[in-house]
DNA sequence: ATGTGACTGGCAGTCCGTT
DNA sequence: CAACGGACTGCCAGTCACA
């Protein structure tokens, strides 16, 4: 039953919905990478949660996974 | 008819978000600023488009605006 | 193909004040 | 109450070598 109490991290919940979504496109972290115009080892520590980047880095990654920022972040709430 | 075209910054479409949302409220900046834990002036620069904020800060001003980051989101993708 | 530590430059984020 | 300037600190952005 659970609900939830201690919520996980924002940077961990937002890695790993992007992390869903670009394996639900069949890309790889340096397919994405380039697509987003990003590096791939960044891109790597964002999935791990251990980056918190900026509102121009979640825009370009939203765009790159096809996907509105509201619809990347309702995967993030839900996380 | 047209939609869009040149579509605004990110960040200039961000801080109109939370703007809008901050006056629904009918709260001032200092207000919002206390209540999501970061700084007057910083906010100031916020709505007013010139800062790149990041996921953590976002997450903060969400819960004081009192709405999931989907539904900001979904005001900056209607930007 | 991905994870990770280390590194540096620039900017995110704070705080003073004035308009 | 909000915009804006200046100065400061800490951390994000961006990269590499290597496991």
């Amino acid at each position: 039953m659970g609900k939830k109490k201690g919520r996980a991290d924002v940077r961990e919940r937002f890695g790993l919905a992007v992390k869903v979504r670009r394996e639900a496109l069949g890309l790889t972290q340096e397919d994405l990478a380039a697509a987003a115009g990003i590096h791939r080892t960044y891109l790597s520590d964002v999935e791990r949660g251990t980056r918190n980047l900026s509102l121009i880095n979640v825009e370009r990654l939203a765009a790159a996974l096809q996907v509105t920022m509201a619809e990347l972040f309702a995967a993030v709430d839900a996380g």
